[in-house]
DNA sequence: GGGCAGGTCTAAG
DNA sequence: CTTAGACCTGCC
């Protein structure tokens, strides 16, 4: 990787040369992350743009060139570098896979799959994202997340280069905080449409408010407990909670079983989604499921 | 219009 | 301990 700071005026943008094993089309449509769209008129390849961690950024790719703008080399460094996975090598991941498991439909997946990356997403906003994703749909799931956003989460300024790659004309709030969705009340959060999520919603963020639920101490637990931890908030069942941990707790273990991967399971296994696991897969069974859950959504008939 | 969407809770057996 | 139903809402 070759990575040089660049601007456009005073608008910073971020240029890497030679990445590999990425391709923001599969991380944006894979389902792990609902704040990114597609900008339509990029002038590259491919472009997406959304809210992480407090930013408004766009990523944009062209063959094994990524661009970051919105993103001096000190953001860069600081969150866009561990946010995109770039220190991972994703081909020793597939090694690893399948030293597992040479499951030959797991081989196509992967395949087919490759350049999908793990986000490493903010913890609050995953377990709050992966609350309201339950008995849902994806549409309306970024919906509800944009609208709780634009609700009660900061606004962030835009300067006009910025706003060339914006995918609609939506101004960007970053997502709101713990404190800011207990302050809604649950009658608040069922008003945006969270429906029965309200009250999920609203136990997560008081507990997270109240530090009952310390989500950095979470990080440094093992998956199992994690997990354990996690399922203590009403309405976080074991699958959120392993897509939580995945996607935003670094937790590359945890394995995700939702009706895709029951489907999978029998399709491909002959077994019970609940045996395939880490015990299937090893330590990266979450990169694993992911590239299972791309293939059986968009590939597979 | 009923069914369905990357589940979870609750109440019954 | 296991398993149906119910659950908000929007889009087909």
């Amino acid at each position: 990787m070759r990575i040089s700071e660049n601007f456009i005026g005073s608008y910073p943008f971020v240029r890497i040369d030679g990445v590999s094993e990425l391709d923001i089309e599969k991380i944006f449509d894979c389902g792990q992350c609902f704040r990114f769209e597609r900008v339509e008129n990029s002038k590259h390849a491919s472009e997406f743009s959304g809210v992480a961690y407090g930013r408004f950024v766009s990523f944009a790719q062209d063959g094994d060139t990524l661009y970051i703008y919105g993103s001096d080399l000190a953001d860069f460094e600081a969150v866009w570098r561990g946010y995109l996975d770039l220190d991972r090598d994703y081909r020793e991941v597939e090694r690893d896979v399948l030293a597992h498991s040479q499951n030959s439909a797991l081989i196509a997946a992967i395949e087919y799959g490759r350049g999908i990356r793990i986000l490493s997403q903010e913890p609050f906003e995953c377990v709050i994202s992966f609350i309201i994703s339950q008995n849902n749909n994806i549409p309306r799931i970024k919906k509800i997340i944009e609208a709780l956003s634009e609700r009660c989460g900061e606004r962030i300024e835009l300067c006009d280069e910025a706003k060339k790659h914006l995918s609609g004309e939506r101004i960007p709030y970053a997502f709101p905080s713990a404190e800011a969705l207990c302050a809604l009340g649950e009658a608040g959060l069922f008003e945006m449409k969270t429906g029965f999520r309200a009250k999920y919603i609203y136990d997560a963020s008081s507990r997270v408010l109240s530090g009952e639920l310390m989500l950095d101490t979470v990080r440094g637990e093992d998956t199992e407990s994690a997990i354990e931890k996690l399922c203590e908030v009403k309405g976080i069942g074991r699958k959120v909670a392993s897509c939580a941990l995945l996607f935003g707790f670094g937790k590359y273990d945890a394995f995700p079983i939702d009706v895709w991967m029951k489907r999978v399971a029998e399709k491909y296994f002959g077994d019970e989604a609940d045996t395939l696991s880490s015990r299937t897969f090893g330590d990266y069974a979450g990169i694993a499921q992911q590239y299972l859950f791309y293939y059986e959504r968009w590939n597979a008939v």
